[in-house]
DNA sequence: CCGTTGACGTAAT
DNA sequence: AATTACGCCAACG
């Protein structure tokens, strides 16, 4: 078995709980990692979220850190800029200390559809329009 | 192979 | 509320 296998499914695990995130919410690193069924792996899903192409369709600016804020700007200051305003346009706002407020825009998935979406009933949970 | 780093989180101080 | 310490684990040199 190739561990790199493992390694992809779990960054493609990531991708897919980041793609239930609705547009004007948010998540932050470690609730995707729990809803992702990799509990403690905030780091991990950082480092998936830094691994996307730019022409990728996952909606990585609705994850933040646990304090409401982006990290991205730690490395990449451009990088908030561009996040922040992909947010507001969705409808976050932004408070004057630069986070947002969790407790409303925090995203609180359905556990049903967790479940549903790790154990579809058939094979390709995104198949239906 | 080992030490450091990193789009983090939680708890303690 | 801000800082420190620690845990976590893949990627990097």
């Amino acid at each position: 078995m190739d561990t790199s296998q493992q390694t992809l499914n779990k960054y493609q695990r990531i991708y897919q709980v980041v793609c239930l995130i609705p547009p004007g919410q948010v998540a932050t690193y470690g609730d995707i990692a729990r809803f992702a069924n990799l509990p403690r792996h905030a780091r991990l899903v950082g480092y998936a979220l830094h691994a996307l192409p730019e022409n990728s369709d996952v909606p990585w600016q609705r994850v933040i850190n646990h304090q409401g804020r982006i990290s991205l700007g730690r490395l990449y200051p451009e990088g908030e800029q561009r996040q922040r305003a992909a947010l507001e346009a969705e409808g976050v706002v932004f408070g004057e200390n630069g986070r947002v407020n969790l407790k409303r825009y925090r995203w609180q998935p359905d556990p049903f559809l967790l479940d549903a979406f790790f154990n579809p009933p058939h094979p390709g949970p995104e198949q239906s329009t």
